[in-house]
DNA sequence: ACAGCATATCAGTATATGCTTATATGTTCA
DNA sequence: TGAACATATAAGCATATACTGATATGCTGT
Protein backbone atom coordinates (compact mmCIF):
# COMPACT_ATOMS: atom_id res chain seq x y z
CA UNK A 1 0.00 0.00 0.00
CA UNK A 2 1.72 3.28 -1.08
CA UNK A 3 1.14 6.54 1.22
CA UNK A 4 -0.66 9.20 -0.29
CA UNK A 5 1.29 11.48 -2.67
CA UNK A 6 1.27 15.36 -2.74
CA UNK A 7 -0.94 16.11 -5.54
CA UNK A 8 -0.14 19.22 -8.21
CA UNK A 9 -2.70 21.04 -10.37
CA UNK A 10 -3.16 19.96 -13.39
CA UNK A 11 -2.44 23.05 -15.59
CA UNK A 12 1.06 23.09 -12.97
CA UNK A 13 2.00 19.84 -14.05
CA UNK A 14 1.37 20.28 -17.75
CA UNK A 15 4.21 23.09 -17.35
CA UNK A 16 6.72 21.16 -15.69
CA UNK A 17 5.90 18.03 -17.66
CA UNK A 18 6.62 20.12 -20.61
CA UNK A 19 9.65 21.56 -19.33
CA UNK A 20 11.08 17.89 -18.53
CA UNK A 21 9.80 16.99 -21.91
CA UNK A 22 13.49 18.24 -23.77
CA UNK A 23 15.95 15.78 -23.07
CA UNK A 24 18.43 18.83 -22.60
CA UNK A 25 16.64 20.03 -19.61
CA UNK A 26 15.87 16.55 -18.66
CA UNK A 27 19.41 15.61 -18.31
CA UNK A 28 19.60 19.25 -16.20
CA UNK A 29 17.19 18.04 -14.00
CA UNK A 30 18.69 14.62 -14.02
CA UNK A 31 22.49 16.07 -13.02
CA UNK A 32 20.99 18.33 -10.48
CA UNK A 33 18.98 15.51 -8.34
CA UNK A 34 23.00 14.19 -7.48
CA UNK A 35 24.90 17.42 -8.16
CA UNK A 36 25.02 21.30 -8.35
CA UNK A 37 26.22 22.01 -11.28
CA UNK A 38 27.16 25.52 -12.82
CA UNK A 39 26.69 26.69 -16.12
CA UNK A 40 30.00 26.40 -17.53
CA UNK A 41 29.90 22.59 -17.05
CA UNK A 42 26.53 22.25 -18.43
CA UNK A 43 27.92 23.93 -21.45
CA UNK A 44 30.79 21.57 -22.02
CA UNK A 45 28.70 18.73 -21.18
CA UNK A 46 25.42 19.43 -23.86
CA UNK A 47 27.94 20.74 -26.49
CA UNK A 48 24.80 23.95 -27.23
CA UNK A 49 26.02 27.55 -26.85
CA UNK A 50 26.12 29.01 -23.21
CA UNK A 51 23.01 31.44 -24.44
CA UNK A 52 21.01 28.05 -24.80
CA UNK A 53 21.88 26.41 -21.79
CA UNK A 54 20.98 29.76 -20.12
CA UNK A 55 17.79 29.95 -21.53
CA UNK A 56 16.81 26.32 -20.19
CA UNK A 57 17.63 27.50 -16.60
CA UNK A 58 15.74 29.99 -17.05
CA UNK A 59 12.51 28.31 -17.78
CA UNK A 60 13.47 25.67 -15.42
CA UNK A 61 13.93 28.48 -12.47
CA UNK A 62 11.06 30.42 -13.36
CA UNK A 63 8.70 27.48 -12.65
CA UNK A 64 10.51 26.80 -9.37
CA UNK A 65 12.35 23.53 -10.02
CA UNK A 66 15.70 24.71 -9.44
CA UNK A 67 17.06 27.75 -7.84
CA UNK A 68 20.62 29.47 -8.27
CA UNK A 69 23.04 30.44 -5.72
CA UNK A 70 26.03 32.56 -6.63
CA UNK A 71 29.66 31.47 -5.92
CA UNK A 72 31.92 34.45 -6.94
CA UNK A 73 32.17 34.69 -10.31
CA UNK A 74 29.66 31.50 -11.09
CA UNK A 75 26.23 30.72 -10.24
CA UNK A 76 26.04 27.03 -8.97
CA UNK A 77 22.18 25.23 -9.63
CA UNK A 78 20.40 22.67 -7.90
CA UNK A 79 17.11 21.31 -7.10
CA UNK A 80 14.22 23.48 -5.51
CA UNK A 81 13.21 21.66 -2.55
CA UNK A 82 10.84 23.82 -1.63
CA UNK A 83 8.65 23.76 -4.81
CA UNK A 84 5.32 22.50 -4.34
CA UNK A 85 6.12 20.19 -7.25
CA UNK A 86 9.52 18.64 -6.15
CA UNK A 87 8.06 15.34 -4.75
CA UNK A 88 6.77 14.72 -8.35
CA UNK A 89 9.73 16.00 -10.17
CA UNK A 90 11.82 13.34 -8.00
CA UNK A 91 9.69 10.71 -8.52
CA UNK A 92 10.18 11.07 -12.07
CA UNK A 93 13.66 11.19 -12.04
CA UNK A 94 13.87 8.20 -10.16
CA UNK A 95 12.85 6.48 -13.63
CA UNK A 96 15.99 8.41 -15.99
CA UNK A 97 18.83 6.79 -15.74
CA UNK A 98 21.95 8.87 -14.23
CA UNK A 99 23.88 10.85 -16.08
CA UNK A 100 26.94 10.84 -13.97
CA UNK A 101 28.83 9.98 -16.08
CA UNK A 102 29.06 12.85 -18.85
CA UNK A 103 30.30 14.79 -15.27
CA UNK A 104 32.54 12.30 -15.05
CA UNK A 105 33.97 12.86 -18.27
CA UNK A 106 34.75 16.47 -17.77
CA UNK A 107 36.69 15.33 -15.10
CA UNK A 108 38.87 13.30 -17.33
CA UNK A 109 39.06 16.01 -19.45
CA UNK A 110 39.52 18.23 -16.54
CA UNK A 111 37.26 20.74 -17.59
CA UNK A 112 35.58 20.58 -14.56
CA UNK A 113 37.93 22.03 -12.48
CA UNK A 114 37.49 25.48 -13.61
CA UNK A 115 34.40 26.42 -11.29
CA UNK A 116 35.35 23.70 -8.21
CA UNK B 1 13.03 1.68 1.22
CA UNK B 2 11.52 1.87 -2.04
CA UNK B 3 11.85 -1.09 -4.53
CA UNK B 4 13.93 -0.05 -7.52
CA UNK B 5 12.26 1.13 -11.00
CA UNK B 6 12.02 0.57 -13.55
CA UNK B 7 14.88 3.09 -16.01
CA UNK B 8 13.61 4.46 -19.08
CA UNK B 9 15.91 5.42 -22.11
CA UNK B 10 16.02 9.29 -21.45
CA UNK B 11 15.32 9.95 -24.97
CA UNK B 12 11.54 7.70 -24.73
CA UNK B 13 11.18 9.24 -20.87
CA UNK B 14 11.63 12.89 -22.70
CA UNK B 15 9.02 11.62 -25.71
CA UNK B 16 6.53 10.54 -22.74
CA UNK B 17 6.95 13.24 -20.64
CA UNK B 18 6.34 15.83 -23.74
CA UNK B 19 3.63 13.89 -24.53
CA UNK B 20 2.14 14.67 -21.61
CA UNK B 21 3.15 18.37 -21.17
CA UNK B 22 0.57 19.28 -23.06
CA UNK B 23 -3.15 19.71 -20.58
CA UNK B 24 -5.68 18.02 -22.80
CA UNK B 25 -2.92 15.29 -23.27
CA UNK B 26 -2.49 14.95 -19.37
CA UNK B 27 -6.02 15.00 -18.55
CA UNK B 28 -6.98 12.36 -21.24
CA UNK B 29 -4.28 10.24 -19.82
CA UNK B 30 -5.72 10.75 -16.38
CA UNK B 31 -9.14 9.81 -17.68
CA UNK B 32 -7.93 6.68 -19.08
CA UNK B 33 -6.14 5.77 -15.86
CA UNK B 34 -9.72 4.61 -14.40
CA UNK B 35 -12.11 4.58 -17.29
CA UNK B 36 -11.75 3.47 -21.00
CA UNK B 37 -12.53 5.97 -23.29
CA UNK B 38 -14.35 7.07 -26.99
CA UNK B 39 -13.17 10.07 -29.00
CA UNK B 40 -16.68 11.13 -28.95
CA UNK B 41 -16.65 11.32 -25.22
CA UNK B 42 -13.44 13.01 -24.81
CA UNK B 43 -15.00 15.19 -28.04
CA UNK B 44 -17.63 16.27 -25.36
CA UNK B 45 -15.43 16.96 -22.41
CA UNK B 46 -12.70 19.15 -23.95
CA UNK B 47 -14.52 21.31 -26.28
CA UNK B 48 -12.10 20.50 -29.00
CA UNK B 49 -12.55 19.12 -32.67
CA UNK B 50 -12.54 15.71 -32.92
CA UNK B 51 -9.40 16.05 -35.31
CA UNK B 52 -8.07 17.41 -32.56
CA UNK B 53 -8.80 14.67 -30.01
CA UNK B 54 -8.33 12.50 -32.87
CA UNK B 55 -4.36 13.95 -33.25
CA UNK B 56 -4.35 13.78 -29.65
CA UNK B 57 -4.73 9.61 -29.55
CA UNK B 58 -2.64 8.95 -32.65
CA UNK B 59 0.53 11.10 -30.66
CA UNK B 60 -0.28 9.07 -27.36
CA UNK B 61 -0.70 5.70 -29.59
CA UNK B 62 2.49 5.92 -31.66
CA UNK B 63 4.74 6.29 -28.33
CA UNK B 64 3.21 3.21 -27.26
CA UNK B 65 0.88 5.22 -23.96
CA UNK B 66 -2.55 4.17 -25.17
CA UNK B 67 -3.76 1.10 -27.58
CA UNK B 68 -7.14 1.30 -29.00
CA UNK B 69 -9.72 -1.22 -29.56
CA UNK B 70 -13.03 -1.13 -31.77
CA UNK B 71 -16.29 -2.25 -30.25
CA UNK B 72 -18.69 -1.77 -33.28
CA UNK B 73 -18.96 1.25 -34.54
CA UNK B 74 -16.90 3.19 -31.66
CA UNK B 75 -12.94 3.08 -30.65
CA UNK B 76 -12.24 2.86 -27.18
CA UNK B 77 -9.04 4.16 -25.97
CA UNK B 78 -7.06 2.92 -22.67
CA UNK B 79 -3.57 2.84 -21.30
CA UNK B 80 -1.66 0.33 -22.62
CA UNK B 81 0.17 -1.85 -20.06
CA UNK B 82 2.70 -3.50 -21.95
CA UNK B 83 4.26 0.00 -22.43
CA UNK B 84 7.77 -0.14 -21.17
CA UNK B 85 7.03 3.20 -19.99
CA UNK B 86 3.78 2.09 -18.53
CA UNK B 87 4.94 2.08 -14.51
CA UNK B 88 6.48 5.44 -14.92
CA UNK B 89 3.20 7.09 -16.94
CA UNK B 90 0.91 5.82 -13.95
CA UNK B 91 3.78 6.94 -10.96
CA UNK B 92 3.15 10.58 -13.15
CA UNK B 93 -1.00 10.18 -13.21
CA UNK B 94 -0.85 9.50 -9.10
CA UNK B 95 0.35 13.16 -8.70
CA UNK B 96 -2.82 14.80 -10.80
CA UNK B 97 -5.94 15.04 -9.43
CA UNK B 98 -8.82 13.00 -10.70
CA UNK B 99 -10.73 13.99 -13.75
CA UNK B 100 -13.17 11.80 -13.12
CA UNK B 101 -15.73 14.56 -12.72
CA UNK B 102 -15.83 16.14 -15.92
CA UNK B 103 -17.26 12.47 -17.39
CA UNK B 104 -19.50 12.78 -14.51
CA UNK B 105 -20.56 16.17 -15.81
CA UNK B 106 -21.14 14.44 -19.16
CA UNK B 107 -23.34 11.55 -17.37
CA UNK B 108 -25.45 14.31 -16.41
CA UNK B 109 -26.19 16.12 -19.35
CA UNK B 110 -26.44 11.96 -21.06
CA UNK B 111 -24.02 12.31 -23.30
CA UNK B 112 -22.29 9.64 -22.76
CA UNK B 113 -25.23 7.26 -23.28
CA UNK B 114 -24.55 7.53 -26.72
CA UNK B 115 -21.92 5.23 -26.68
CA UNK B 116 -22.00 2.59 -23.33
C1' DA C 1 39.79 51.45 -13.36
C1' DC C 2 40.14 47.82 -16.38
C1' DA C 3 40.93 43.23 -18.55
C1' DG C 4 39.09 38.71 -18.44
C1' DC C 5 35.86 35.46 -17.44
C1' DA C 6 30.90 33.79 -16.33
C1' DT C 7 26.31 34.45 -17.08
C1' DA C 8 22.05 36.74 -18.88
C1' DT C 9 19.44 38.91 -22.33
C1' DC C 10 18.17 40.34 -27.06
C1' DA C 11 17.02 39.60 -31.88
C1' DG C 12 16.40 36.65 -35.46
C1' DT C 13 15.42 32.09 -37.60
C1' DA C 14 13.98 27.40 -38.52
C1' DT C 15 11.16 23.91 -36.96
C1' DA C 16 7.53 21.88 -34.04
C1' DT C 17 3.03 22.06 -32.16
C1' DG C 18 -1.98 22.45 -31.65
C1' DC C 19 -5.73 23.85 -33.72
C1' DT C 20 -9.37 24.38 -37.53
C1' DT C 21 -11.95 23.08 -41.75
C1' DA C 22 -12.60 19.89 -45.35
C1' DT C 23 -12.50 15.35 -46.81
C1' DA C 24 -11.75 10.28 -46.59
C1' DT C 25 -12.48 5.85 -44.38
C1' DG C 26 -14.99 2.53 -41.83
C1' DT C 27 -19.22 0.64 -39.46
C1' DT C 28 -24.23 -0.01 -38.75
C1' DC C 29 -28.74 -0.62 -39.95
C1' DA C 30 -32.84 -0.06 -42.66
C1' DT D 1 -27.00 -0.25 -51.42
C1' DG D 2 -27.13 4.02 -49.20
C1' DA D 3 -27.95 7.24 -45.26
C1' DA D 4 -26.16 8.28 -40.78
C1' DC D 5 -22.79 8.19 -37.61
C1' DA D 6 -17.78 7.62 -35.64
C1' DT D 7 -13.19 8.21 -36.49
C1' DA D 8 -8.91 9.30 -39.22
C1' DT D 9 -6.27 12.00 -42.31
C1' DA D 10 -4.90 16.10 -45.10
C1' DA D 11 -3.91 20.91 -45.68
C1' DG D 12 -3.17 25.21 -43.84
C1' DC D 13 -2.33 28.62 -40.23
C1' DA D 14 -0.88 30.92 -35.94
C1' DT D 15 1.88 30.42 -32.11
C1' DA D 16 5.52 28.22 -29.34
C1' DT D 17 10.01 26.36 -29.01
C1' DA D 18 15.06 25.65 -29.28
C1' DC D 19 18.71 27.30 -31.14
C1' DT D 20 22.52 30.77 -32.73
C1' DG D 21 25.34 35.02 -32.67
C1' DA D 22 25.80 39.53 -30.76
C1' DT D 23 25.73 42.24 -26.87
C1' DA D 24 24.90 43.54 -21.97
C1' DT D 25 25.69 42.73 -17.10
C1' DG D 26 28.20 41.24 -13.16
C1' DC D 27 32.20 39.56 -10.53
C1' DT D 28 37.34 39.10 -9.71
C1' DG D 29 42.03 40.17 -9.36
C1' DT D 30 45.69 43.16 -10.83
Amino acid sequence: MEATVKEVEIEKAGMVLKLLGDKTRLAMMKLLEKNDCCVCEFVEIFQISQSAISQHLRKLRDVGLVKEQRRGQWIFYSLNKDSETYEMVLHILEFIPSQDERLKDLEKQGLRISCN
